[in-house]
DNA sequence: AATTTCACG
DNA sequence: ACGTACGTGAAATTC
């Protein structure tokens, strides 16, 4: 027989979790009825969690009966002043206690008593029979119930995160054991009960003085012997209120519950009431396993997909016209697709699905023209990814013309997962198992045997790209992002994918001399630093370093992190005038960064091509920028001479080809100008001026640009950094290193000359409140749920965030126009020069000698021709035979 | 896996 | 009185 296994749950406690942890969804948690289901859906999730991992025999969910219990009997205040339950929490109560009903598992609540007792009265009976019980709850009062037989979990933030109690844990946190922790509460009180103990005693205290005395008895007992101290007088005086508080905090264990433990045994589960409770509630996710288990349907079959497994003989009937739907899905194991392995593929054809392991097949003339007619429209997910895995197998994909991934990006990029299944299940279809189910991940990550898996996965693949191609484009219709979806993302995933695979020439040579040269530099820091600070240590932890900065030399703390001290930048500029090791140890930092990420990094991502194959993330930041990985090739060093070097190694394909470079030129002030409509900012556009200097005449009350001294041109340039961020007197006043108050009138003063840029500010925080999303002047969408939140710094985040998307997403936007109409342009003129990185406002391209004069008259062109803005759009190019030298 | 630091726009 | 600039990725150490 099973072991006696006993789950104890307070109710309410966990219900209130539940809501808080969807709180961010309760609107969009309702039932077709319009009832909430939040709380209900979480409750669900956390129970799911708690039974797999205790696997109980016996299960009692213990709810409080009311208002009215004995400790208010006693203490008319106790749990007094407490905010109500909110009512949406309130009216979902009834419908948990019934779903318990229906999984089979026991729920009691008894007048005059609290959960708390209930549960403290079911612990003390299995202990009494040999049970090992859990108990969950929100509330840290049950710790007291902690035993070597029995664990409280608690929940922390998180959702189904919880803090095992056992009596060594209790020690550990609050140093007492958990009967001596009814004793520590006496002394303390309980501010959200509501209920004072001894003025002047928190944990802190409560906890030594327990730890001496071993209970309020015995400390009352020998209160004489205490020193007199303003402590033993409050003790004195409060002695009543302390024994009230005992009271108050022990819980029942022998309350008069009318049930026994053999009552509480799981019962099995009824799923015909089940299934329809999930109908009344629309848990599409639930009914989904229901289903997908079979349980409770008599003799059903578990949902199947219908497909056929192509092979040398039958690939060959594979047909599709211009008329037919297609879906295609390549499926390759692993994040990166330059490289990955080949899992295999699916591919509707209206309402017939093929698959097969063998990506080979993909190659049969039939197939393969299926995929390259430019005619014949393909539904796919993840375009670039497609694209450039086909390319590997030498086919050329035309008409890939719907990406579910893209598409789901732009309505919602909230969620940034790049799983087909988890997508899919925002969505409300869980017809499909996320990759991470199927193919598992890190060391046991692998490919299944069993073909049956594998092929229904693709095939549920493909069915799920066509099943919300129709929601997903009605969304898309709905935010007015037709065009940001045909005209910008899609476009942009081809030109990207060519970018990608084109990759770019990166010297090997250029950098192991780098490597050497850096190698020399490093060593004589490290030993002039281990001479100075008299010991060898690892330079490279902040830990040891922090360790003889402040302790060993003993400079002056200036910041600290959550584990120690703060080595940062901003610290050891502080400290260089007060210890000559400090300014070794930045150049050590800055030469060692360089030589880790940026030379020994690209060496070991040059592929036997001699090429870098960066992947650029297209559905991944907040904004809509891209992001580069593998290398990033958007961070490759410019600030500091040193890093700079690292872009000699970047050259073009042919020897005596150029690296041309052609960057925008402010270009977010400019969307600011144009987005805020603010004159002042556009005329000194218009006119052609110096933006900086500009400003810089403009907060100083200056009469002429030669008035401008280069500090007064640093700090007006930070201030419009600031400005573009959703700036505030501190964060500029660090920046600068000037005073906040400072920071303030140059912030006043740019107001008052940039009148509209104020206006556009809180336009921008007022229209995120509204609408919950701020937009750029594509209609690209950045949800801000925070900007309703309680607390200042989440708040005051979200409202920052929402001046700030709109102008780094329209210049996101830009260019993302601007590689589209440039790449056309290369293919119109048949020219060899390729587009290679894209850096946020920048393009960089490999030039052929002979066509450098071309290159150097359209691309400036073309960049500034992308978008017409109130204000001029400026792009400046450099060119040179590596990276280094196009500047 | 989390933390710290630092490279870029 | 609070605690803050916006957006990223990678390496190294530590837990």
């Amino acid at each position: 027989m099973a072991d006696k296994k006993l789950l104890l749950i307070d109710g309410n406690s966990v219900a209130f979790r539940a809501f808080y942890a969807l709180y961010r969804q309760l609107e969009s948690f309702k039932s077709p009825d319009g009832l909430h289901t939040n709380a209900i859906y979480a409750f669900k999730n956390m129970l799911d969690v708690l039974l797999k991992d205790v696997d109980p025999t016996h299960v009692l969910v213990a709810f409080d009966a009311g208002k009215v219990t004995f400790r208010t009997k006693m203490y008319g205040e106790y749990k007094g002043g407490r905010a109500k339950t909110p009512e949406e929490l309130l009216e979902q109560m009834p419908y948990i206690q019934e779903m318990l009903h229906d999984l089979g598992i026991k729920t009691y609540e008894l007048k005059n008593y609290e959960a708390d007792d209930i549960i403290g009265t079911f612990a003390a009976k299995g202990e009494k029979v040999g049970f090992t019980t859990t108990i969950v709850t929100g509330d840290r009062d049950l710790t007291q119930l902690a035993s070597d037989k029995t664990t409280v979990e608690v929940t922390k933030s998180g959702v189904s995160q919880l803090e095992a109690y056992t009596p060594e844990h209790m020690k550990e946190v609050n140093g007492v054991t958990p009967s001596e922790f009814i004793d520590m509460k006496a002394l303390m009180g309980d501010n959200s009960d509501n209920y004072p103990g001894v003025e002047g005693i928190g944990p802190k205290t409560a906890s030594n003085l327990i730890q001496e005395y071993g209970s309020v008895e015995n400390l009352y007992d020998h209160i004489d012997e205490m020193k007199k101290s303003k402590r033993k007088e409050r003790l004195i005086r409060d002695k009543d209120k302390a024994f009230l508080a005992k009271k108050l905090a022990t819980i029942d264990r022998d309350s008069p519950v009318t049930i026994d433990i053999d009552d509480v045994k799981r019962e099995p589960v009824d799923y015909e009431k089940l299934r329809q409770f999930y109908e009344k509630m629309n848990f599409r996710k639930f009914l989904a396993e229901l289903n997908a288990s079979g349980a409770g349907q008599d003799g059903a079959e578990v949902e199947k997909v219908e497909y056929t497994v192509l092979n040398d003989d039958n690939v060959k009937d594979v047909k599709a016209t211009e008329k037919d739907t297609v879906e295609f899905y390549l499926e390759m194991l692993g994040a990166n697709y330059h490289l990955a392995d080949f899992v295999g593929f699916s591919l509707k054809i209206n309402d017939k699905i093929y698959v097969s392991r063998d990506v080979d097949l993909l190659e049969e003339d039939n197939i393969k023209h299926i995929l390259e007619d430019e005619k014949i429209k393909k539904n796919v997910f993840d375009l670039k990814r497609s694209m450039v895995g086909a390319h590997r197998l030498g086919i050329h994909t035309h008409g890939l013309d719907y990406d579910m991934l893209l598409a789901s990006y732009l309505v919602n990029n909230e969620n940034n997962s790049n799983d087909l299944g988890e997508i899919a299940h925002l969505y409300g279809d869980y017809s499909v198992k996320t990759d991470l189910e199927v193919y598992g991940k890190g060391k046991s990550e692998h490919i299944p045997d069993d073909d049956d898996e594998l092929f229904n996965h693709l095939a549920s693949k493909v069915n799920a790209i066509e099943s919300l191609k129709k929601t997903l484009l009605e969304k898309l219709k709905d935010h007015e992002q037709d065009a940001l979806f045909d005209t910008i993302e899609i476009p942009t995933a081809r030109v990207l994918a060519r970018m990608e695979m084109n990759g770019m020439k990166v010297e090997t040579s250029t950098l192991i001399q780098l490597q050497n040269e850096f190698a020399v530099k490093l060593k004589k820091l490290e030993d002039k630093i281990y001479g100075q600070a008299g010991e060898k240590f690892n330079l490279n932890s902040p830990k040891q370093l922090g360790h003889i900065l402040f302790e060993k030399l003993g400079l002056p703390v200036i910041k600290k992190t959550k584990t120690g001290y703060s080595t940062s930048v901003e610290v050891l500029d502080q400290l260089k005038t007060q210890s000559p090791i400090v300014s070794k140890i930045l150049d050590y930092r800055q030469i060692a960064k360089i030589q880790s990420t940026y030379v020994k990094g690209l060496l070991d991502v040059i592929q036997p091509d001699g090429r870098v194959h960066t992947r650029y993330l297209q559905t991944l930041t907040a904004t809509g920028r891209l992001s580069s990985v593998d290398p990033n090739l958007q961070n490759i060093p410019t600030r500091t001479e040193e890093g700079k070097q690292i872009r000699k190694a970047f050259v073009p394909s042919e020897p005596d080809g150029y690296i041309f470079s052609c960057d925008y030129s402010q270009v977010e002030l400019r969307v600011l100008a144009h987005v805020s409509g603010d004159q002042n900012m556009q005329e000194a556009f218009k006119t052609g001026y110096d933006i900086h200097s500009h400003t810089a005449m403009k907060i100083f009350h200056l009469e002429s640009p030669d008035e401008v001294t280069p500090l007064m041109r640093r700090h007006a340039k930070a201030v419009n950094f600031g400005i573009v961020y959703g700036i505030s007197d501190y964060g500029l006043s660090k920046n600068l290193g000037i005073s906040r108050k400072r920071a303030q009138e140059f912030i006043d003063n740019y107001f008052e000359q940039y009148p509209q840029i104020k206006d556009y500010m809180n336009k921008a925080v007022q229209e995120a409140r509204d609408k919950g999303y701020a937009e750029t002047i594509m209609h690209r969408r950045r949800y801000l749920p925070d900007i309703h939140a309680k607390k200042y710094t989440v708040r005051a985040f979200a409202e920052r965030t929402a001046i700030n998307s709109p102008i780094q997403g329209s210049a996101a936007d830009i260019i993302k126009i601007a590689m589209i109409n440039m790449q056309k342009k290369l293919d119109e003129l048949h020219l060899k020069t390729k587009m290679v990185i894209q850096v946020h406002d920048e393009l960089i391209f490999d030039v052929p000698k002979d066509e450098l004069e071309t290159i150097k008259k359209i691309v400036p062109e073309v960049m500034q021709s992308a978008v017409k803005l109130d204000v001029p759009l400026i792009a400046d190019s450099g060119w040179g035979h590596n990276w280094y030298d196009a500047k």
